[in-house]
RNA sequence: GUGGCCAUAGCUUAGCGGUCUAAAGCACUGCUCUGUGGCAGCAGGGAUCGAGGGUUCAAAUCCCUCUGGCCACCCCA
């Protein structure tokens, strides 16, 4: 009581660390972001395929809503939610995960009346009160799928192939673990059958087991002690103790697997940390992960969950969700490479004349719409300008000064190859439309076959301020690569 | 909640009782080069060495406490 007291009175105190990211959470910065963006296409990609709709659901929920839906003996509810009491007396969460609430939305907007399955797709953060370590974090994000107001198997094998796709699309190989826990009437009689093997062992099961025991005693099966981890070998396996629908519709859906090829192992001893789960369920493993640590996603069906959380009816339903922390993490790990978005044209400029000018052409190439175009009008020098070009990695650079000011031209300049030509003002979308087609068409524009050479200008950079003429272009390209070898 | 490791510029690290007014590489800013990026050279800014206390003539360096981080268990995404 006591040390309570002190801990309220104690003050924070005055560091710099007090002033950044709370624990377990963490800034995504610019640098990083291709990644994620690379993620979120693929995730909407594969919603579009599969005819899956977004949906967006608040981040704040009751508490209620978890502790019924997810169930109140399961790790999450029990210490892992970020939960507090409102001004107005409100018991509020920080969503933990996302299934509970897109079948809450589904209830409350009535969504039984639409086409069912009624199918969503969702993405964003969920938060967790645990110890951070590698690939956990207390604010995470998932992206997910769930197919609400169908049973047919063919669905489950559908949304385990999304999920594999996902990855696969991104590059990471993965193995899915697959295994089937039953109606509520079949897994109630292997939860006793489980009960009673191990009761006659308990003197061998860890103290974490024993008290699993009455209370969940589906995961004495995924505890990761030696000697819980023997005396599963001879537990009763739940696949024996599924009634006869379960066992076929299980039966369905590995064999929509089998047909489409998937690289997925029956596993009997995944078990997921979620009561509402039923029949199906069945997690992504990278090709090289230890066992069942840092799951890149999971899932499964849950038929019960729609009736528990206020539904009228029994609704079948099942979902996916994949950890995106998880995934970006392994594709840095696998060096995946993430196609970078290259600007199509930088507007640089010299001189104040110049500078207006500037400033009018970029605002016209921007609402011509087929470019994308940058800029550091903040910036006079040149150099600086095509400086910062170059680390955006630009494909070409417009240069107006004061000379294309009076001659009514402006000079477009090649970032990868630095050739340099003359255009006339009026013509410079066309030119850049013309350019841009050859550039995307593949690699480097071929100098040689361009007919309007005699305006080409080689610049030789910093060797020089001198401009020169060329004719031939070839030439030309190899006493530039001979001075860069040079330097 | 339990255990292990760690904390020095924005990042990666060196220094492990006095030679530290804390060093290097990358990054940043400027100049060489006031009309030309990618290369190079030079210069510059940036660190109360996580915080507090102690030992000592002397602490980034040794000891204690706290805080934070990473990793593992548990569980999961």
């Amino acid at each position: 009581m006591e040390k309570k007291v002190v801990k309220e009175i104690k003050k924070p105190k005055k560091t710099k660390r007090d002033l950044s990211t709370v624990t377990g959470m963490r800034d995504i910065l610019p640098q990083d972001q291709k990644y994620w963006e690379r993620v979120r296409e693929v995730a909407k990609q594969i919603s579009k395929d599969y005819d899956y709709e977004r949906i967006d659901t608040p981040i704040l929920e009751y508490s209620e809503l978890f502790v019924r839906g997810v169930g109140s003996q399961t790790d999450i509810v029990e210490k892992e939610m970020f939960s507090f009491v409102d001004q107005g007396g409100d018991s509020l969460v920080l969503r933990p995960e996302g299934t509970a609430s897109v079948v809450r939305a589904y209830i409350q907007h009535g969504l039984l009346n639409h086409t069912q399955p009624v199918k969503f797709f969702y993405e964003g953060p969920l938060f967790r009160h645990e110890k951070p370590q590698s690939g956990r974090y207390r604010q995470f994000f998932q992206f997910g799928f769930e197919a609400i107001g169908e049973d047919n198997p063919a669905l489950d094998a559908q949304l385990i192939l999304m999920g594999w796709n996902s990855l696969n699309d991104l590059g990471i190989e993965s193995v899915i673990q697959v295994n089937s826990i039953g109606c509520k009437e079949c897994r109630e009689e292997y939860k006793k059958a489980l009960v009673k093997y191990y009761k006659t062992k308990s003197k061998l099961l860890c103290e974490n087991c024993k008290n699993k025991m009455g209370r969940n005693p589906l995961r004495l099966l995924d505890c990761k002690e030696e000697g819980c981890r023997s005396l599963r070998e001879d537990s009763p396996q739940i696949l024996d103790y599924l009634d006869d629908a379960c066992k076929n519709h299980f039966m369905k859906v590995i064999g929509y697997l089998d047909e489409l090829d998937l690289p997925y192992v029956l596993n009997p001893y995944i078990v997921r940390g979620l009561d509402y789960y039923t029949r199906t369920i069945f997690e992504y493993w990278a090709i090289d992960d230890v066992e069942g640590k840092n799951a890149l996603g999971g899932g499964g069906r849950y038929d019960g969950l729609i009736k528990i959380l206020g539904g009228r009816e029994e609704t079948p339903a099942c979902g996916l969700a994949m950890g995106m922390d998880r995934i970006v993490a392994k594709m840095r790990e696998k060096n995946i490479e993430v196609p970078e978005e290259r600007i199509d044209v930088f507007v640089a400029q010299l001189g104040d004349a110049a500078k207006k000018k500037a400033m009018v052409m970029y605002e016209n190439l921007r609402k011509n719409g087929s470019f994308t175009v940058s800029q550091a009008f903040h910036k006079d020098s040149l150099k600086k300008q095509l400086e910062i070009a170059n680390k955006m990695r630009v494909k070409f650079t417009l240069i107006i000064g004061q000379k294309e000011v009076g001659d009514g031209t402006i000079m477009l300049r090649d970032m990868q190859g630095g050739v340099q030509e003359v255009i006339d003002f009026n013509k410079i979308e066309r030119e850049l439309k013309k350019r841009l087609e050859k550039y995307n068409e593949g690699a480097v524009i071929d100098l040689t076959q361009n007919e309007e050479s005699e305006n080409k200008i080689e610049m030789s950079g910093n060797i020089s301020s001198e401009i020169e003429s060329l004719e031939d272009q070839k030439e030309d390209i190899e006493e530039i690569e001979k001075l860069d070898l040079e330097k």
